[in-house]
DNA sequence: CTTAGTACTGTCCTTTAGGACAATAGCGGT
DNA sequence: ACCGCTATTGTCCTAAAGGACAGTACTAAG
């Protein structure tokens, strides 16, 4: 069977706000917004063909919402959306039987990858979880300074000009467009011209994020 | 980005005995096939637009295969097919970098399917190990997310309160304020006396330095 | 020569961040 | 009851950040 395409499966976003994050709809128009309270019975709302998206609650235990959630739809695909990122909470809801775990604050062209991914019958897990299940034996196996090297080189810097990554490397690092503009002995405006390239090529939505890429806390 | 297309990806199908199964070819007719002694230095076949399949041979430990493989072809995606799938195996291998581990025997249309997920950055997990994380309660994964010790060594976040550390935390994730507030049902003014106070004790000059800090990439 | 890409700079404007200064309310300990 | 810590919110203000348009100059490829 051919993966479904993104666009055409029916996306449920569940929030206990009950709003959804712009990026979410940006991402899937069509989406459907609910609360976990308004889900009563086993509301046949999104079929297999769907996915189901949990917008975790941070002041509730996040396994429980889960199981509660699941209770009312059902085995269907699920992934969950953190504002706050876990990775024991990620582990703990895999083992729940979550399909994906997220920032909530991702972007639009990253919540239509993990869809992607989900909908073909993937498990999404964050960069920072992969690598700790990668350090994790690597570290406890061997003590072979060899994970110590390779922290970054996670995205396609590929796509920047020598002057973005530039420009990328120092703004990821903390500094601020003056900083850089004194720096590299150009104006603070130019620092601002290379920065909007770098986010729209990378598709971070601020510098805070573009760290995130470029350190690997985040995908691309 | 959007995800690549299988078809245009390249493959790498490593196996002891140098050759390959039908359906692999039957999935991948361009696909490359090597042996594990062939591959000496970092040979650049498979980029990171590609796949890398690793056969595994049943009398030698999986975790060295992959491990050998590794520092070969360097940091490329890499399934894990396996003639006889162990899910001990399995969750070794993820450990140690896999990003998909399935039956040696697995269909034509099974593999296109493992390559989609991988290459969007997906994992793919095998039915029966899947089911193994949704029962288990203290598997291995759990094991190795609270045996692994934080890479980062968090700095003193015990010195914020567990409001701000909440804080803290979003912020560093990505949120902006007025995100923070909705999801924390406060005022986005409270929000900022929390971030003042947070940048105050552990020493940050912005958000994205508070990142930085928390995330392990700067010691203050 | 023309075209595309890159580097650089400008102005105008809106939104966010973050600090200064201050206030109210709850909670636990002495 | 008083004190210290925490959470909450307020206003005023300055400085960054980031987008919207736009324009010039240089270079490499066609």
């Amino acid at each position: 069977m051919p993966p479904r395409a993104t666009g055409s499966a029916q996306h449920l976003f569940v929030s206990s706000s009950g709003e959804a994050l712009s990026r979410w709809l940006e991402a899937f128009p069509k989406a459907m917004l609910a609360k976990p309270s308004e889900l009563r019975k086993r509301s046949a709302i999104v079929t297999r063909a769907g996915l189901v998206w949990l917008h975790l609650d941070p002041n509730l235990p996040c396994v429980e919402q889960l199981t509660a959630l699941r209770k009312k739809i059902g085995a269907v695909r699920l992934i969950v959306l953190a504002s706050v990122p876990d990775n024991e909470d990620a582990l703990k809801l895999f083992s729940a039987g979550a399909r994906g775990y997220c920032n909530a604050h991702a972007t639009a062209a990253n919540l239509k990858q993990i869809a992607n991914v989900v909908l073909a019958d993937g498990l999404w897990i964050g960069e920072s979880l992969m690598k700790r299940l990668v350090v994790a034996t690597t570290g406890a196996l061997s003590h072979i300074a060899t994970t110590t090297a390779p922290p970054k080189a996670s995205v396609d810097l590929q796509t920047l000009t020598a002057r973005e990554q530039q420009v990328a490397r120092a703004v990821a690092g903390g500094a601020s467009n003056k900083e850089v503009a004194r720096t590299l002995n150009i104006t603070e405006r130019t620092i601002k011209a290379h920065v909007s390239a770098i986010f729209q090529k990378l598709g971070a939505r601020d510098r805070l994020h573009l760290s995130l890429i470029m350190n690997g806390h985040m995908t691309a």
